[in-house]
DNA sequence: GCCAACGTTGGC
DNA sequence: GCCAACGTTGGC
């Protein structure tokens, strides 16, 4: 069956952690860790093919550093099951797993890091989750108008 | 099932 | 390092 239609994403990361410059060394990753009940959901409902903004959070700069894909649909977190994983989960079992992680493949990196400071002063972002007092979710869906101007926004390289 | 205490996230 | 906001835990 062909994509009728492709959802779009942001998934945030300490790059200090696991940058974009991570991902496109490794090209791909599992997307694996994630322990929120909101943020698993938003996982699961990835397809591949879906286009996900890579943002770095706790960071020199904090902002979108570039883009990723889907290429793989979530499927059971590993990390749960690794009781030597900051990840494990004692209440999760291979029959019924708590977590679970889609694979991501790098696409591009932006030339810039689009800092937050400008995304808050786009109009047409207000809305975004992401830019909403107090919001903490590490995954979360974006519209695709929200990711074709922050993709536009990346492409620039300098504010205007 | 309420809710206070606690831990975490994440911008500043 | 501060602290606001949120999610989770656990006593009752």
């Amino acid at each position: 069956m062909l994509e009728i239609s492709m959802a779009f994403w942001l998934v945030k990361s300490e790059p200090d952690v696991y940058s974009i410059d991570d991902l496109a060394r490794e090209q791909s990753t599992g997307w694996n860790g994630v322990r929120n009940y909101q943020a698993r959901n938003f996982l699961k409902a990835m397809a591949v093919g879906d286009s996900v903004l890579f943002y770095h959070s706790s960071s020199e700069v904090i902002g979108v550093a570039g883009v990723a894909a889907v290429t793989r649909a979530a499927y059971p977190d590993p990390t749960q099951f690794d009781k030597r994983s900051e990840y494990f989960d004692a209440a999760a079992t291979a029959k019924k797993p708590r977590w679970f992680c889609p694979d991501i493949g790098f696409v591009e990196k932006f030339p810039r890091v689009v800092p937050i400071g400008e995304l808050r002063e786009k109009p047409g972002l207000k809305a975004m989750a992401l830019l909403q007092r107090g919001s903490r979710l590490s995954v979360q869906p974006v519209s695709e108008r929200e990711f074709k101007v922050i993709h536009a926004m990346g492409e620039r390289s300098a504010a205007s």
